[in-house]
DNA sequence: CTAATATATCCGTTATTCCGGATATACGGA
DNA sequence: TCCGTATATCCGGAATAACGGATATATTAG
């Protein structure tokens, strides 16, 4: 895990991968499907920001059949976890989202 | 005071803005000079890049004489100042970075 | 006013990032 | 095996950001 907090804040400072944060919940997992509906973006835009939170480790990911869960990564350092869990609060009210809780799979 | 989310992130996402904000402490002041001299860039540069957290209010300028100098500001939303203090110690460690705590006037 | 110093801004160039349609890959089912 | 669905990657173009030398501005001293 070598996560630079500049690193960090390039993956927070790019609003499409800010949402799909926003759009995660700690604890829960989300198929790509989803996160593609709720962002108002084509398919290979979301996957190419959720390719670049995978990489610098922000979310992982769990193949399931066809389908791939996304959720934040618990394991981050103590620095990214409490950075994240102080901006998604203001970050969802200003972008005007939720937490997606329903499951399309 | 108007700060997103998505802005404070993109300041402190660029290496040279991240180093000013860790160059400076709390409570403190600091010269352009000595954040020239602290700096390996151009003078041009280093107000270039202060004039870009001035816009977004992380930092604070008042005029001395010929002299400009700079501190964070302490007025920013909660959750702007929670993130700058959780992820300045750690950026200053991978910087290799201390605040400057000499002045030049 | 002129000179000197400190800092800010301008501007052309280069580097980085983002976009999204097209295409590729991975997997399950028939 | 071949097909359909889900997701990832490719790639060329557009947009954005950073750079730094040159220049402008602001202020003080003489």
């Amino acid at each position: 895990m070598n996560l630079t907090v500049t690193q960090l804040c390039k993956c927070l400072a790019d609003e499409n991968r800010l949402r799909l944060m926003g759009l995660m919940e700690k604890e829960r997992e989300i198929c790509v499907c989803d996160l593609v509906e709720a962002m108002d973006a084509p398919q290979s835009t979301v996957s190419r920001h959720l390719a670049q939170l995978r990489q610098c480790e922000l979310v992982v990911a769990r193949r399931e059949g066809t389908w791939m869960h996304y959720r934040l990564n618990p394991a981050l350092p103590e620095w990214a976890i409490a950075t994240i869990d102080t901006l998604l609060p203001p970050a969802r009210e200003q972008l005007g989202i939720t937490p997606i809780d329903t499951a399309c799979c």
